[in-house]
Parts: structure tokens; C-alpha cells; sequence
DNA sequence: TATACATAAAACCAAATGGTGTCATATCAA
DNA sequence: TTGATATGACACCATTTGGTTTTATGTATA
């Protein structure tokens, strides 16, 4: 949990209990308390994780009060959309691999 | 890389060389050895990462002499595509940003 | 048949990961 | 001010991960 990025979004999301809390944080913006009672684990074990999500700069944090309010930063996640839609022409269907075709002979 | 499919498809992503590994077999299939040689790991190194490959079903093998080939097999990327898009209603524009808003404000 | 080639299998290692529990600190509220 | 609440900071632990080297096995081919 440095400051240099040591996790990447790919990392990020490898987490099903990341995934989840991204989930979380989609619907509301959450406390640590919050957060921590949709889960079975602890509350050490939540912050680490947010730690990781901080860190892959998936969502931010602020002070309010006694509480640390979490919020859902999704932009990095265009990243993997991305990575992720170079392959959709190897399984989606005859007509996005023809659309894709289409559209980078029009690009170059 | 147990029969019992230990790594998920958000895990085997999770890797950069896992995820050039990927991209090379979406141009070609490729033995182990032509696989290796775009990468400075051992070849052994290699294998374990096309067995979590193997593991999340991204990839497929056939043995042909003594070569062992590997094939590209991107349906399971589906799975984190879908995911992936329930975040874009999040990033991708205000009038989606507006709709979720007035949505939670019906909700709530 | 020898030999070179491609892969398999095993033992080993350091660091990262995902988890725990305990104690300290800041803040709100009675 | 005192107590409850929310988080922060540690120290610790087992397992997994990503890598290595070494040794064996199966397969073409000169």
C-alpha cells in the first residue's frame, strides 16, 4: 500500500471480495464500517483491500467526522474494457467480426 | 494446477505475461517453445503460467509430435466483459450519470 | 541406434497475498 | 469528562505466486 502504484487494475479486480466491494461502492458511497458489515471477514482485511482499490486508483476516500467515506473511482476500468474487447472478434459472433473489420479498414 | 479449476479467468488476467501470452495466441496457436521464445522467463516459468491459462479455460492444448500446442480460447473473457460494463453507466457520459441519478432518487 | 529436441516433473526459494488479533488514537455524544 | 465509536497501525501467520535449477522422458531424424 505505497505510494508508487504498486497494484494495476488487473490485480485490482483479481479479488472476488474487491469485486464485491466495487459493487458496493457502485450503488452508495461507504464507510469502512459500512462496507466492513457486508462482509464476513475483518475489518483489517477490509481496509487492506481498499488499500489495493486505492492504490489501483478504482476509489477514493475522505475524512468526514470519524468516518472514512469511500467512493467508486470507476475510469480505470476503461482499461480493462478495452484489453478485453481486442478479443470479442474471436467469440462474439460473425457480424462483430465483420463490423470490427469494417471499422479498421476505415481507420488506416 | 489442479483438475479442480483453481485459477478464475479474473485471476489469469491478473498478469501481465499471462495477458501478452494471450494476445500472442489471438495472432497464432503456438508450441510452448515458440511461446518461450517471446519471453526472457525460463521455459518452465512459461508452463505455469499456461497451466492457470489452461486452468481458467483461456486457453486450450493438443499435443502434435513432440510439441504441445496452445490455442487461444477467449470465451470465459465474456464473463469480465459483462462485468466490466455494469461499471460504464459510471464513466461513460452525464446522461447516463443523470438517468442513474434520477433513478436512485425514484428508489429511495 | 544415437543424438538432438521439446516437453514433463520435481525440489526449492523469496516475496506477495489474504487473513488474523491487539493496541493506540481521534472524535462524537451523553 | 467519560465512554462508546470508527479508524489507524502493528506484528504475526499460512498459503500462493512467480520464479529458479536440475533431472527425466518421449519423439524425430541423421
Amino acid at each position: 500500500m505505497s505510494a508508487a502504484p504498486k497494484h494495476d487494475v488487473y490485480q485490482a479486480i483479481a479479488d472476488s471480495s474487491r469485486r464485491e466491494m466495487l459493487m458496493l461502492l457502485a450503488k452508495n458511497d461507504a464507510s469502512i464500517k459500512e462496507i466492513s458489515e457486508h462482509f464476513s471477514i475483518s475489518r483489517t482485511a477490509i481496509v487492506k483491500h481498499l488499500n489495493v482499490l486505492s492504490d489501483a486508483k478504482l476509489v477514493s476516500d475522505r475524512k468526514a467526522g470519524r468516518s472514512k467515506i469511500y467512493s467508486l473511482q470507476p475510469e480505470q476500468l476503461a482499461e480493462v474494457k478495452e484489453w478485453v474487447s481486442y478479443f470479442e472478434q474471436f467469440w462474439d459472433n460473425k457480424i462483430s467480426m465483420l463490423k470490427n473489420l469494417v471499422e479498421s479498414d476505415f481507420e488506416e
